[in-house]
This record gives structure tokens, sequence and C-alpha cells, in this order.
DNA sequence: CCTCGAAAGTTAACAGTGTTAGCAATTGCT
DNA sequence: AGCAATTGCTAACACTGTTAACTTTCGAGG
């Protein structure tokens, strides 16, 4: 069932799968990209790469797992874009490195709007949430950069949690910190991280949705000066730069 | 061409239409809620009113146009629930009667998570934002409940908003003040509405769509806190209830 | 009251979708 | 070389939105 090499499935038909699944994701994210939700269908995913729809199935168990997929690469690529936009503040503090990393995501979600709304977007609470999933697994990934830059902000010792919350209440954040490599997170200050992820995609999330059409034409300095309060709560010491 | 009270279409005729057209929303919007948005369709509706899907075209000119009324009725709906919360604190000023509607935003939000998936959701910016369509309308209906109260607030005087602000990016706010009841509200004051609605829009979809579930069984804690520096941010001085 | 015309709803059909079953051919490993 | 797994195909089914043409219903005006 393998080749010489070892214990892995074979070597080279392994090798152009994968060249497939490539190929009908990025195809698949073409047409989402330049016609819409819509047109991300198995038949034209095929007609465009020169085969027929059923032919599909080799590689995906249907429309749901394709889409699925799709995700899950976008969120890797999100989280990819989020690191580098960290990694271009090599010598910046933790609160700079997260400022760079939030004006990716508003800017990786100005750029694909589309894929932005496949990804957040959903219709109902579906599989996505879904633990074992790929896309759920992917989801930590791209959350897991900006937690990381709160928990190295945290250790800075500047963040000054609210006052006041229930300890009965935020004992289910402990959930979020078996996610933080053993950091001895205090849940108060989790609660706070959550907080402001919540502040950050609402903020970028009504902008890209449109919903601030009716207002604004130009919302980046809202979003800044958001950004500001968001690093502010998390105790920032930085000014703008 | 009308019946022998006025001028209005015809009178009996009208108001089986009327029904019918109702009926259809209606039986529409139980498959949303039963089955998804994805159950929506003009064929599911008919066969469930015992009729035929072209049938449908004599009441809406396609699946879209009804999909736009159903979500137009949503918005008037939400509206609706939004001013009932208000006049239940008759005697409360606007803080407590905004901190009312926002409550009722969430609680409906929740209540209803696929009607505000159809509504806040957007997989692009469709036509729904467009101006002269009947959702637009309802939109603005829906927003003007949490708007005036934002003006009521802002008469009480306690308001301060940030300084900085350039008066040159704070120019395109002036579209929204027209649709302010000729009130003379400064351009910086409508700067923390649009932050304000981007805020509560934020919290709100963040739970509804499941971004939450991840780190949070109970978001309510971090509704009232966001809830309470919303508020803050609109100057209302009385404390929490 | 009776007729006429508009409105409502029908069937048939077309193009498109996801999905399954069964078959042919290519291709790589033993 | 031959075997077997993999790949891709065609045909088909059930479903969707949408249009065209036809029939029925029913209200209003003479």
């Amino acid at each position: 069932m393998s080749s010489s090499a070892g214990t892995r499935p074979t070597g080279r038909r392994h090798r152009v799968r994968e060249e497939a699944l490539a190929e009908i994701l990025s195809t698949g994210r073409r047409l989402l990209v330049e016609e819409g939700p819509g047109a991300v269908t198995l038949r034209a995913i095929a007609r465009e790469m020169g085969m027929t729809a059923p032919g599909l199935y080799r590689y995906y168990a249907g429309h749901r797992d394709l889409i699925q997929a799709l995700t899950s690469s976008l969120y890797d690529e999100l989280a990819a874009a989020l690191a580098a936009a960290r990694d271009r503040h090599p010598d910046a503090g933790p609160g700079e490195q997260l400022r760079a990393a939030c004006r990716e995501l508003r800017h990786w979600a100005l750029a694909h709007p589309r894929e932005f709304g496949l990804l957040f977007a959903k219709p109902d609470a579906d599989a996505d949430t879904t633990p074992g999933t790929a896309a759920h697994d992917s989801g930590w990934r791209f959350g897991g950069v900006l937690l990381d830059l709160m928990v190295r902000l945290w250790r800075e010792g500047t963040i000054r949690p609210p006052t006041g919350l229930d300890p009965a209440w935020t004992a289910q954040l402990a959930e979020v910190r078996e996610h933080l490599a053993d950091e001895p997170v205090p849940l108060d200050v989790i609660y706070v991280f959550v907080a402001c992820w919540t502040r950050l995609y609402g903020t970028v999330a009504v902008e890209v949705f449109g919903h601030l059409d009716f207002a604004l034409t130009d919302p980046e300095p809202l979003f800044e000066r958001t950004l500001d309060g968001i690093l502010a709560d998390l105790g920032a010491r930085d000014a703008r730069p």
C-alpha cells in the first residue's frame, strides 16, 4: 500500500492528487471572488477545470465539504497575513505588533470582502464551529495569532482588568485558557481578550458587510480610534504612531 | 377602475391580494425559521400554500424580490420591537430607554437568529442598501429608533464627543444628519452615534453568529458591560439598574 | 342580470444545481 | 506484464428559478 520510502500514502500519485485538490480550491476561490458566493458551484468549478462535476467527488465528499475546505484554507491565509504583519515589526513591542495585526485584519477583509464574508458571515450556526473540523482548527490558528499577542501584552503587566467580574461567570473562560500554551493567564484577563476580540471583529465586520455605507464613505478614522480603544483596554502603553 | 368609495385600487379584490402577499411572507418566514435560509424557496412556499411556484409571480417579481420583501417586513418587526421596549419605560430618561432598546435588540436577535442573519449577515453588498428599496427604508425605520434616542440623549447635554476629530472627515456625516428631523446635531456628536452603533451591532452580531461559542456559553455579562460602555460614551448619567 | 376583461393560477418546458450509480480508462506498484 | 486502485466519464434523479401559453375565476360596468 506504500512506496519504498516508508509509511506515507504513496509518494507520486499522492502529489498530483494534492495538486488537483489545490486547483479545485483555487478555482473555487476565483469563482467566489469574481462572481460571488452563489457562483462557487461544483459544476462551475469542474467546467472551469475542464472536467465534469461528478469527478470532483473523488476529491471532496460533496459541495459542503469543498466549501469547508475552502474556508479552512482561507483561515490559514488570513492567519499567515496577520503573522506576516506582526513580523514586519520585529523590534516593536507586542502593543505595536498587535496594532499591525489588527490593521492587517481590516486590510485583508477590505481587499477580500467575499472571502471575509465566507469566513465570518455565517447564515446559521452550521458545521463550522464544530470541533474536529479542519475549518475549526484553522479558525483557531487564525485567532491564535491575535491571542498570542494579547498574552505577550499581558506579560508586560500593564493590563488592568475590570473590577466586579463574577468569578462564577468567568469560570467558563477556562476552556480558552487551554489553548494558551500553559500560560497561567487569569480569567479576568481572558475576559478582556474576549471583549477586545468582539470589538475588533464587530468593527471590521460592520464595515465590510456594508452596514456603515449609510453613514460613512471613509471609515478608517473610526477604525483607528476604535483600535486605540482596544489597545488601551489591553494596557498597551505606546502612543499611536 | 375603482369602487364607489374613492380613488383606492378596488376595495375587495385588493384585500384578498394583501392577504395572499402576507401569507407568502409568513410561510416564507416559517420555512426560514424551521429549515434555514436555504429552504425558503419559491417552490417550497407555493407547495406549503397549496399552489404552484409560477403562481407566486403574480405577487412578487421573483425570488429576489420576495426575499427583499421578507427582509423589509422583518426590519419593521424589529423596529416595532425596539420601540415597544422603549415605551415600556415611559417615565425613564432617554438613557434608560436606549438601554432597554439595545437589550431588546439582543433579545430579538437571540430569539430569531435566522431572521437576524437574513437582515445583518450579507454575503455581498447586494441590493439591500440601495436607496429606493423598501428594505432600505425599513432599515432606516429600524435604525431611526436608536438614532432618535441618541438625539434625545444628546439634548441632555451630557455627551462629550472626542477631541481631535478631523472636520474634513466628519463632513461626510452630514448625510446622516439629513435623516434627523432638522435637529442641528453637531457632526462630532454624530460620529459618536455611528461609533456606538458599530459597537452595538458588533457585540450582538458576534454573539448571534456564533463567533463567541469558542469562548463563552453565557455572553450576557459581556453584553451588559459593553452596553455600559456604549451608554457612557453617549453621556448617559444614570447608573446601571 | 349579463357580459367582458382583468387577475389568478395552472401545466409544460428550459436551464441550472447537488448527488448517486455504473462503467471505461488510465496509471502506478508488484 | 499483469493486477488493482484511482480517475474521470455518462446517464439519471430530484431539486431549484423562471418563462410562455392556457384556463379558470370573479368583480365591475353597462
